[in-house]
DNA sequence: CGCGGCTTTGATGTTCATCAAGTAAAGTGG
DNA sequence: CCACTTTACTTGATGAACATCAAAGCCGCG
């Protein structure tokens, strides 16, 4: 029998899920759950899913950005929300639906990581310190979707692009600068609003000093402010 | 030892997540469910819970009608959805924070089923199947939230009425004449507009003949009409 | 180097929220 | 049970917010 290194069993040496999947793991589902999960890299731009292909896998991101979206009729995308690292690619969905309910591409170069659907599924139903680790991260990400859905919804132009700003810089990147992952266009398939009134808030933004712009890289100058137009507007 | 019926252990003759619950229970865990579990009655209007409340049961509606919630700053009400019979009053949340992130009340005499969360959290953790079970239910709830918060968001005023209309018909009352449960305000919060944009809306389809209104009975007299706004829209 | 996509600004019009004002309906207390 | 109060509903007028249309500069890439 192989040796497994309970300490990075995978090979995982950097992902953070490791508590979640592995310290709930007997011996022997570790091994088979090593020998099953399979990495995929994505350049920036490129899909990870495409809407409508069948669910095989339950994935997870181990590293760079991706965005869920989903196109519509009209052929304008809508982004329902943008994942960081160790966030699920597969929202819950997975363990009902047979196809991918939207599409999944790298903002960033991404590396995916992928169980098999049928796998998880047998160690859900035989691991329950594995499930409910499982069901409370899942959890999480559903609920910051829905969550941060609202509040998107209750600001105005100006409250939305703010609050995209500061959630930029707070939570992603925990910096007043940084280097914007995502078009002007791909702001406006966020917040639910015209490309044209993104650039024009973050303009008028620029005026009044409160954030610098160059190219993609954007400062916060007045955090304050900021703060006030997102939770105001 | 006392004797339990295995076609009807909690009296709960009538409940659909019979399924989900008692098909993966030992007779153990069953008798232990069944003992802890408790049910409100809440009259119209009535809260279930106050969003703030500490999270203490998982909780599904067993009959009639309500709505999930949050309060703004300016005192305006945003629902985020409405539950009908055997759909989750809980949401994944549930398993990981401490405290209500939204209000649940009454749109109709409703009968809540509360289970305590430890309880919860300690047979999807001895109960594999049990726990895929109900990974699968709370996946799709939450998927419904999300799918449908996207479909609202990009329709206008029109189209975000003629949806909502024609979910009440075909998901909720299955026919073409139905009560509203809701009032015109209640329509305006779920939907992101004002009430009397929602009530001019309801009048135009009305002068148009798309749909009767008497008080809160609404006919839909034209059917495809109605779907053409709700799809163009 | 030129093509296509991203960005930017301005002009214009539509949609929608706000304000106002009145009617109808539904609770509430004497 | 009736006067009173409050809440729900309705319509119209107005203006602000926002989408759409148009045009031009910029940049990266084949």
């Amino acid at each position: 029998m192989e040796r497994i290194d309970m300490n990075n069993p995978c090979g995982c040496e950097k992902c953070e899920l490791r508590s979640v999947f592995f310290e709930s793991f007997r011996g022997d589902e570790l091994e088979s759950f090593c020998r099953n999960k399979q990495e995929t890299f994505h350049h920036r731009g490129d899909f990870v899913f495409h809407a409508g292909d069948e669910v095989k896998s339950f994935s997870y991101l181990k590293s760079g950005l991706v965005k869920l979206f989903k196109t519509m009729a009209n052929g304008k995308d809508q982004i329902i929300t943008i994942a960081g690292p160790f966030d699920f690619v597969s929202l819950l969905g997975t363990f009902t639906i047979s196809h991918q309910p939207y599409s999944v591409s790298a903002l960033e170069d991404s590396v995916v990581c992928h169980i098999d659907i049928q796998q998880i599924k047998h160690i859900v139903k035989h691991n329950g310190l594995f499930s409910l680790n499982l069901m409370e991260r899942l959890g999480t990400t559903s609920n910051k979707i829905i969550q941060e859905s609202m509040e998107i919804r209750k600001r105005n132009t100006h409250g939305k692009v703010a609050y995209f700003l500061l959630k930029l810089s707070r939570d992603l990147y925990m910096n007043q600068t940084f280097n914007l992952p995502v078009s002007r266009r791909e702001i406006a398939e966020y917040t639910g609003m015209t490309t044209e009134n993104v650039i024009r808030t973050m303009s008028e933004f620029r005026k009044e000093k409160i954030i610098r712009i160059n190219g993609r890289e954007i400062e916060i100058m007045d955090m304050e402010s900021l703060d006030r137009i997102s939770n105001f507007g």
